[in-house]
DNA sequence: GACTAGTGTCGAC
DNA sequence: TTACGGTCGACACTAGTC
């Protein structure tokens, strides 16, 4: 959305967020039900063995302890030493993303526009099956949680609104189960007490600045003049801002495009500053990553690496490369020197090492550019 | 000053 | 008391070029 091109596409459009509750613990609850009512904590446990690792997603039980996403595994235990039914389950990616193909399908059917976000998440748009009548949007939400409760036994929260922006922060309004409708003449209102935190793209750091500008809530945001969020926030996100404390939204829900990048990233099993211990991990990651690029026909024209250095902080180096690339070694060679550059700069010893590709092409159309050209 | 390429940071899930 | 994953998208900042 640019400065000068501010529409309101809140204007016409009933637009819903689907939200599943919890999604991977909820997955895990369905596939052996005497889970229910007892904390279940799904995680990602991390090359170091033992407990080292982080807590992807957790029940509403669990909640209550204070176990929730992203904090380590270790922690989550202490809250919950003292409840004998928890459970610590690993993540299994695969069971999930079958559940969530289902789930979608399902959503698929009542939906104009289908917008997949991630594997728990989903914009439809229903304007034109409901003939723009705001007043049938609840009772056809309703609907599609049934189906999907009566199918698959799975929960979600919908959220209602004529833009992606506020659908989305509606959906989080009423959890889990819920469902919140907010029609054109409401967004003001609904909008104006909630926390700045709220808004999509605005996280801990922005969160932080904005806090310092005197916004706390959106309303207070709305306050705030365009040229100070612009001179912070830059003109795209400062414009964004500014639009979405009005919850002006006008994105369209379209479906998800290809990907733009490929990484994989790994624990190391001992932190360390030396880059010969590091060459096997990076090997593997570099071959993984590859792989991923070659079946799903890429080039690369960018390769970057990530090391997560022992105080969690992050340091990244990037190179493009002269031309797209599909050679493993290539790829290597690349990653090895970023390395090498990287390790000599910092300070502290490495805890976590990552390698990305980006600027991907598509083989194939390369292929047949090549032929055309020959 | 406009544009681009390269690089690094933030945020969502 | 501390504890700490993996993958992706978007965009800001900087330097170089014209």
């Amino acid at each position: 959305m640019s400065l000068t091109n501010v529409k309101d596409g809140s204007k016409g459009r009933i637009i819903f967020h689907i939200d599943f509750d919890y999604f991977y613990a909820q997955c895990e609850e369905l596939r052996d039900p005497s889970l229910k009512g007892k904390p279940v904590v799904v995680c990602v446990y991390s090359a170091r063995g033992g407990d080292s690792g982080a807590v992807s997603t957790s029940n509403y039980k669990a909640r209550e302890y204070g176990v929730k996403s992203g904090i380590p595994i270790k922690l989550a235990k202490n809250k919950l030493k003292d409840v004998p039914d928890a459970k610590f389950l690993p993540v299994d990616h695969n069971y999930y993303s079958e559940m969530s193909d289902k789930a979608m399908k399902i959503a698929r059917k009542y939906a104009d526009k289908f917008e997949l976000v991630g594997v728990d998440e989903a914009f439809i748009e229903v304007t034109e099956r409901l003939e723009n009548d705001f007043g049938r949007a609840k009772e056809l939400a309703m609907a599609v949680k049934q189906e999907l409760k009566n199918e698959l036994g799975l929960t979600c929260s919908i959220g209602i609104a004529p833009n992606k922006l506020v659908a989305k922060i509606a959906s989080d309004f009423q959890k889990p189960d819920g469902l919140t409708l907010v029609k054109p003449e409401e967004i003001k209102t609904f909008l104006t007490n909630l926390n700045v935190g709220k808004i999509v793209g605005v996280g801990k750091k922005t969160e932080e600045i904005l806090n310092e500008m005197g916004a706390r809530t959106i309303g207070e945001l709305s306050n705030i003049d365009i040229y100070q969020l612009t001179k912070n926030f830059g003109k795209k996100i400062g414009t964004y801002l500014y639009n979405a404390a009005r919850g002006i939204d006008d994105e369209p829900v379209v479906e998800s495009e290809s990907v733009t990048q490929i990484s994989r990233i790994t624990t190391l099993k001992k932190s360390t500053n030396a880059v010969e211990e590091m060459l096997g991990d990076l090997e593997s990651l570099c071959k993984d990553v590859h792989k991923s690029v070659i079946e799903r026909g890429f080039s690369f024209k960018s390769v970057s690496i990530m090391l997560i250095l022992d105080d969690l902080s992050i340091k990244t180096k990037s190179r493009s490369l002269k031309s797209p690339s599909t050679s493993s070694e290539e790829l290597f060679k690349v990653a090895k020197v970023l390395l090498e550059e990287a390790v000599a700069e910092s300070q502290l010893l490495v805890r976590r090492l990552g390698v990305k590709v980006s600027e991907l092409v598509s083989s194939k159309g390369q292929d047949t550019l090549f032929k055309y050209i020959e």
